[in-house]
DNA sequence: ACTCTACAGTTGACATTGTCATCTGCGGTG
DNA sequence: CACCGCAGATGACAATGTCAACTGTAGAGT
């Protein structure tokens, strides 16, 4: 048997994992309160007793790939490697939510609507670890600085590949290498400021 | 009297600018198709005479903002100035369409689903100008791989000051000073390799 | 053991919206 | 002057977000 509050809380759960599967799977237009009951195995309505609104419950899918984010970058400074490798393996993981699930990925970017602490508190978690990274290759000094630029910059590649605005065809080049010259610049920078 | 056709003309001309007004305005979720009717004086179903849906009169939008960068971009450098000045201004002037219409600045780097051809030509356009003014700055050789750069990484200043997550608190930064910091890497780059 | 309450979840209803089929009126053509 | 084709209007419909009202039951209080 199952308490209350258990049971409540395995609903909020699969509502919050079923909303995350329908957009990875069909986008923001296949996120339908019914659909995401049916996948959750509760009918349409059940969502307004863990979420205001539909957009708290997309609110929530967003932080907690935040979080998700934040973990896997913490993870980047325990394997081994040099500054340099942890700052493009950081801003490649980045690039990768995007390629892997473009609507997340504009959902994490999307202006939080619902309950912003909730959103922007787990997305400044990620970019904490973030600045942790770059802080290894450009010393605490110029963390902020640079990682602002590292990270919009990983930011827009994975904007305009996402939109199609980043074609090879025009472009000669891919995000790997725009993230190669970013690292390199930035660790170049720090080396002729001393 | 008008023909036919300058009067459908103009019925075409007005819901595009009252789709686009209505963006500016009140973001996605105000742009319906019978305020869009409203607006431009005729019923709700007139623009299917026009457009194939709404998602295809929503192309026409942002291709036509694409296409006043082109031309904006295009005047850059005519008017005097280094060469830096002018990518500099570039940068900043498609910051600044974030800055003052974030929704129509969202539709523009949208994934392109109506007529994709539309949106991605005229998109194309514009960063043809800017090719050409980074050519300015860098010599034509190298402009594809810094145009890149500094276009992606200018689109991802603008979404993430747009989205709130480039704080100033946290990052200690501004969109300015990034587009400076990323400016004087690309110039000194240049010299460097010779 | 019995009762009662608070709350998770269901269901009916409604307004809004995109879309289409059908209808209407008129400019242009013979 | 008759006719046609198209711009636009209107009725209708299905999908959807949201809320009010309802139901059933876990768990607290006695």
């Amino acid at each position: 048997m199952v308490s209350r509050s258990e049971s409540a809380a395995a609903t909020r759960r699969a509502l919050v994992d079923a909303a995350a599967g329908l957009l990875d799977a069909g986008g923001p237009e296949a996120v339908t309160l019914r659909d995401v009951g049916a996948r959750a195995g509760v009918s349409r309505g059940a969502a307004y007793r863990h979420f205001a609104d539909k957009e708290s419950l997309l609110t929530v899918v967003a932080a907690e790939k935040w979080e998700w984010l934040a973990s896997d970058l913490h993870g980047v400074r325990d394997r081994g490697g040099a500054p340099e490798d942890h700052v493009r393996t950081a801003l490649l993981s980045l690039i990768r939510v995007g390629r892997t699930q473009p609507h997340l990925y504009r959902l994490m970017f999307s202006t939080p609507r619902g309950d912003p602490d909730t959103a922007v508190r787990a997305a400044s978690l990620a970019q904490d670890e973030f600045l942790a990274i770059v802080s290894e290759l450009v010393g605490s000094d110029d963390a902020r600085r640079f990682g602002a630029l590292l990270l919009t910059s990983a930011h827009g590649i994975a904007g305009m590949e996402l939109s199609g605005h980043l074609s090879a065809d025009k472009w000669h080049t891919t995000a790997e290498e725009l993230v190669d010259t970013l690292v390199a610049a930035s660790a170049g920078s720090r080396r002729s400021r001393g």
